[in-house]
DNA sequence: TGCAGAGCTATA
DNA sequence: CTATAGCTC
């Protein structure tokens, strides 16, 4: 109940990226650093310090030039610029290089971030002290290791002379002694140092992991919370670091952590949600179930830049000359990802912001990835941008723009071994236990025998070669070294020499991931299996596939469907569990909360019954309101043809109960079973209804249906190279006949997609500016046959 | 002039 | 195959 047989920890590098600096130029080494990106405005800015430079009270947000001020002798290393941008890259792949290491300890591990990274190494733990003859540790064998509340040496000798001291602490103590080998490991392999915490879950061990930085290690004992919680600002806790940490510190009147254990399940019910409530009990005790994750690869990929105060971009030029250096990075690291990763995004969004008279306003709007061809992608999110911004006197006035890509799916499907997989994964589950345990993300399933089937996965074959010189269409911008000056005010580039437009195709010649996997590796992933059976997974290397899977002593997901966790999760959370509350809104947006709130509280007449959910909503919300159940049945409708390993998951995770903050309680409840039927009064098309239902009935039952997802590109090929055609009268196009329900998939999801954007729009007057979305919808559509 | 550039989750 | 807020590194 207390969930203490864990043993989670949390490794998080020192200093990460002036370790990184360090390294690459070892003149550093000693030296108090910075590490600063853009240096040309006051130095720059610093996004990270080391820790000479910390005492001297140099800090991350300062300006290079303050720092240099208070630390003469500071070296501030520069983050590389390219394509006048910040670039990430080398701190990406330190950071990479180092989770390789920890994977070799344990295939449960979480990437949290660049940095740092949750492991569960319960198993590990349990084999060792199995393995050792000799059950005692002697300090010698956690040199670097704190407890938090003990002398280190007591705290082993307690163990040593109290055999009720409980069993838990052993199992800290040798989770320190594994860490103190793993910390060394990473530190001969990668020459990085790095901290870390050890306790029984995760909101702990990420906790203690600071209390002893740099390169020190700290364990927490169960009994040492209340010690460590008296003097410890709520804020301290990871998510509660922002508004909701602070409504409740205020709502409780509270500041210290130790402080919330007073408060009764009930209360914090009542005043937060059940959600937030339950959780903050248990946190206040110390407890936290969110389970490690198994998960290595990002969720999405992303770059962005800011154009702040004067360096807005006001012209089309240059708004699409940044949008061009941004697809074009973008487009570099998805390439590299698919090779690394075998799987391919589906999905875009372009971000943005406007300077409208003072303030800031920023939208987003998601598209298919139609393409990792960099004109391509730049160009659709031209189209975004022009299509959802507003002009004022002509010009953008554009502060910020970002490409993001995600919604990743595998590119090759070995049916035999994902079967065999899921076989045994139903065998295992249902020798499961209980709530809390390691579960396996969906988006890391690894690639397998299989060499490229015939399913058209080498789709980007066609896409490099379109991409590769001339592009017929709106093809430009990238390829000529213009003036630079004219695309932006940014001070930044200026300094920087104009870098030559490097395309893909020429870094990755041959491209395609056709890398076929030995037959050892399959030999190995067997063995691994067989490992697990005899409770043996830990030792598994490094990447193990298989590994995984049975090393944790029950998992989840895997085997439930994503539509089955969508709505699960979604009853939890919107429908059953508010039916006891009064009537009133609930709601929306940060900003206008206050006010809101106060307006619902005395009124209700400008409210209607949603029919999808019986709720009472803001009449000025509804459509809003709409969009959400709208969305909602597109993801159920739609659930079915993804693969269970790809896509959401429920989560009882930490960052988030948060958004909202002193609540006023919802209405009833009722139920509402996301049903087909009432989507389709929205679409309208009773045929397409049809195409729902059996598309779910098809994956259900079917292999097919798990194939079917794979390649988007595939929906837009041309009839030439269709070898059973099937005419799609939506497109007036013939259409691989393997894929034709996926296709008729893709025109209604548009439809969707198209309808939910005009709804949007025609809300928002203010962003509507001429052209009716609805006029546009049939070249929306077209587009996609534009390619040849 | 200007806290940058990521990335993840929950909510409507 | 949504749009946005909030949190974190
Ligand atoms: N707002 C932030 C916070 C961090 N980082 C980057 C730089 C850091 O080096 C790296 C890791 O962040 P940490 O919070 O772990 O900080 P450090 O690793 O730099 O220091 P510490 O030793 O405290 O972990 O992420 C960043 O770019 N922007
Ligand atoms: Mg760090
Ligand atoms: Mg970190």
């Amino acid at each position: 109940m207390t969930d203490t047989d864990r043993v989670v920890v949390l490794v998080d590098m020192d200093c990460f990226y002036c370790q990184v600096e360090e390294k690459l130029d070892p003149t550093l080494e000693g030296k108090p650093i910075a590490v600063v990106q853009y240096n040309a405005w006051r130095g720059g800015g610093i996004i990270a310090v080391n820790y000479p430079a910390r005492s001297r009270g140099v800090t991350r947000h300062m300006r290079g030039d303050d720092a240099k001020k208070i630390c003469p002798e500071i070296m501030l290393a520069r983050v590389p610029n390219v394509r006048g941008k910040a670039d990430l890259t080398k701190y990406r792949e330190a950071g990479q290089k180092v989770a390789e290491v920890l994977q070799t300890f344990t295939p449960l591990l979480e990437r949290a971030s660049v940095d740092e990274a949750y492991l569960d190494i319960t198993n590990v733990v349990k084999k060792r002290i199995m393995e050792n003859s000799e059950p005692l540790l002697t300090i010698d064998k956690i040199p670097n290791t704190y407890v938090v509340n003990y002398d280190t040496a007591d705290f082993l000798h307690n163990l040593k002379i109290d055999s009720s001291f409980c069993h838990s602490n052993q199992q800290l103590a040798f989770g320190g002694m594994i860490v103190e080998e793993i910390r060394k490991e990473v530190f001969e392999k990668t020459g990085y140092q790095c901290s870390a915490g050890i306790a029984h879950n995760k909101i702990l061990a990420k906790l203690v992991c600071g209390l002893n930085k740099p390169n020190k290690q700290t364990i927490l004992p169960h009994e040492s919370v209340p010690t460590l919680y008296k003097d410890l600002p709520i804020k301290k806790i990871k998510s509660l670091g922002g508004k909701f940490g602070n409504a409740l510190a205020e709502e409780l009147n509270i500041s210290m952590m130790g402080e919330l254990i007073k408060f009764s399940e009930k209360e914090l019910i009542k005043k937060f949600d059940a959600k937030n409530g339950k959780w903050l009990y248990n946190i206040a005790r110390g407890i936290d179930f969110d389970p490690v994750t198994t998960r290595l690869t990002s969720k999405s990929i992303g770059c962005c830049k800011r154009f702040p105060g004067n360096n807005c971009l006001r012209r089309p030029e240059q708004v699409e000359h940044w949008l061009n250096e941004l697809a074009m990075e973008i487009s570099e690291r998805l390439e590299k990802d698919m090779q690394e990763n075998k799987r391919k995004a589906k999905q875009m969004v372009v971000s943005f912001a406007q300077a409208v008279n003072e303030t800031e306003r920023s939208s987003s709007r998601t598209q298919t990835l139609n393409s990792y061809n960099q004109p391509r992608i730049a160009k659709d999110s031209m189209e975004i941008i022009k299509k959802y911004s507003k002009k004022v006197n002509d010009c953008y006035n554009i502060t910020f723009l970002g490409i993001s890509v995600g919604n990743f799916q595998e590119i090759e499907n070995s049916k035999s071994i994902s079967t065999f997989f899921k076989n045994m994964n139903e065998t295992k589950k249902s020798k499961c236990t209980t709530e809390t345990e390691k579960t396996i993300e969906k988006n890391d399933s690894p690639s397998t025998s299989k060499i490229l089937d015939d399913s058209g996965n080498d789709k980007v074959d066609d896409e490099k070669q379109n991409s590769g010189y001339t592009e017929p269409d709106g093809f430009d911008k990238g390829d000529d070294v213009e003036n630079l000056s004219i695309y932006s005010a940014t001070t930044e580039e200026l300094d920087e020499d104009p870098k030559e437009y490097i395309y893909y195709e020429d870094i990755f010649p041959e491209s395609l991931c056709k890398k076929p996997v030995e037959n050892s590796q399959i030999e190995g992933e067997l063995k691994i299996l067989q490992l697990g059976k005899t409770n043996e997974t830990d030792i598994c290397r490094p990447s193990s596939f298989f590994g995984k899977y049975f090393d944790s002593t029950t998992d989840e997901s895997i085997t439930s469907s994503s539509s089955i966790e969508v709505s699960e999760n979604h009853e939890k959370n919107t429908i059953h569990g508010e039916h006891n509350f009064s009537l009133s809104d609930d709601i929306p947006f940060a900003d206008e909360e206050k006010n809101k709130t106060h307006e619902d509280e005395k009124i209700c007449i400008d409210k209607e019954i949603c029919l999808d959910c019986n709720k009472q909503i803001l009449v000025s919300e509804m459509a809003e309101h709409q969009d959400y159940h709208f969305a909602l049945k597109l993801v159920r409708s739609e659930a079915h043809l993804y693969n269970p390993q790809m896509s959401h998951k429920s989560s009882d995770s930490a960052v988030s109960r948060n958004n909202k903050k002193s609540q006023i309680k919802k209405n009833n409840g009722n139920t509402q079973k996301g049903s087909i039927s009432k989507f389709l009064q929205h679409t309208n098309d009773s045929s397409l209804i049809k195409n729902v239902y059996f598309q779910q009935e098809a994956s259900k039952q079917s292999p097919q249906g798990i194939k079917r997802k794979t390649s988007d590109r595939k929906l837009v090929s041309l009839p030439n190279d269709i070898e059973n055609p099937e005419f799609c009268q939506e497109c007036n196009t013939n259409v691989e006949f393997e894929d034709k329900v996926s296709h008729d998939d893709y025109h209604l999801a548009k439809k969707l997609h198209a309808e939910l954007n005009t709804t949007k729009l025609n809300r928002n007057q203010e962003k509507v500016s001429t052209e009716l979305p609805k006029n546009k919808k049939p070249s929306d559509i077209s587009m996609y046959f534009r390619r040849k």
